[in-house]
DNA sequence: GTCTATAAACAGATAGAC
DNA sequence: GTCTATCTGTTTATAGAC
């Protein structure tokens, strides 16, 4: 059974999970050869069999770190009872916010980000831990914040709808990364384009729930 | 040089390629070996190397052949001058809703849209072909239309932000196909299903602009 | 152009010493 | 727990017959 660990790994298991994680995210899986991964964490090659059973179990256990950090990083789900709707609408953003910075600047989230869409778009075995421990609770989350602030009903198909249209809006911009900063001629997404993209699914929001709730 | 073909692929190398579209967007470029891609395509191993020179080579001649293809899917871009704001709109759902519906019921579009996201996402030389040959104009063709539909300006950071935020939306329901249809309770996403999304964006696509406008 | 046969390198996994 | 050395199967690529 794949559980999300409530303690980071230490030692060779933490080096390999580090490893896998940037080259697992950065190569894919099956570019990725036991070799390198030992290289990198600078650990021997036999460790992988030893501590997680072979390469495979080196994914379980780095998709585990990866559903770890992705709750860390979105925080805690908080009770909605009783929201305005303005309180609700700002409770959104601040949640988008941060993980539109998180996903725009901070240097693992690329490696970390990609890793996990290769698994959810691959909808193999690994998809039920990232969905379980992460996407259900938080979309959850979202669906009520939203339900309140545009004013519908949080389990109607609409709202559940919307939520993955405004997920679809944050994690463009690490899937597309290439093409944004060609596109915006940046050089690279740094705090002041992350906060740029912020802002815009932030009004985003605003006009979404808004329009949706006259 | 890399190029986007005129004309479709024939024969041997016309199976090879359509060979490797399946099995890339499928399982990914990696862990699709030269013998699969050989007996799906019915022809003999040897050509993958007489035809395109190796793996690597099978692999360009696909992306050539994706770019092909999504160009043929989106349309030729049409002049925007001179359309009301409401006509722009009206041109910016019909784009979206045809994309929705390819990328939700097309047989093909799964493992197209995968390897062409999986190749954006890597960054890698094939990122510029896709980009030059298809996302460049396309881009360029939606922006003029959100500039018109928004009254903003079609250079300004803002509407090649919303432009982005926009395809966004439209790919996370490929992309998150899985999380999707079990979020939603949907056995799969068919013609009905890709018109409820169509719907949606078109809604939210109305509701941003209109915004904007004001 | 297409095939068979094979080369040369690489993959993941493991036995056994320490 | 960590290491060396090695096994076994598979990979991509190619030489050469047809």
């Amino acid at each position: 059974m794949l559980e999300i660990p409530d303690k980071p790994p230490e030692g060779a298991q933490k080096a390999l999970i580090e490893a896998g994680l940037a080259l697992f995210g950065q190569k894919g899986f099956d570019a990725t050869s036991t070799r390198e991964l030992a290289e990198r964490a600078g650990v021997n090659l036999a460790l992988i069999t030893y501590h997680f059973g072979g390469k495979d179990g080196l994914r379980r256990a780095v998709v585990g770190e990866v559903a770890r950090r992705l709750l860390a990083v979105a925080g805690a789900p908080q009770p909605s009872e009783g929201l305005t709707p303005a309180a609700a609408l700002q409770r959104l953003q601040t949640i988008l916010r941060g993980v539109a910075v998180f996903i725009g600047t901070a240097p693992e989230a690329g490696p970390l980000v990609n890793f996990a869409l290769a698994e959810l778009a691959r909808g193999g075995p690994m998809t039920d831990l990232i969905y379980e421990g992460f996407i259900g609770p938080k979309h959850a989350e979202l669906s009520q914040l939203w339900a309140i602030a545009s004013g519908k009903n949080a389990d109607s198909e609409a709202v559940k709808l919307a939520v993955f249209a405004m997920i679809g809006q944050v994690l463009y911009f690490r899937l597309g990364r290439e093409i944004v900063t060609r596109k915006m001629g940046w050089t690279s997404i740094g705090p002041d384009e992350a906060g740029r993209i912020a802002d815009l699914i932030a009004e985003n929001l605003r006009l979404l729930t808004e329009g949706e709730r006259e």
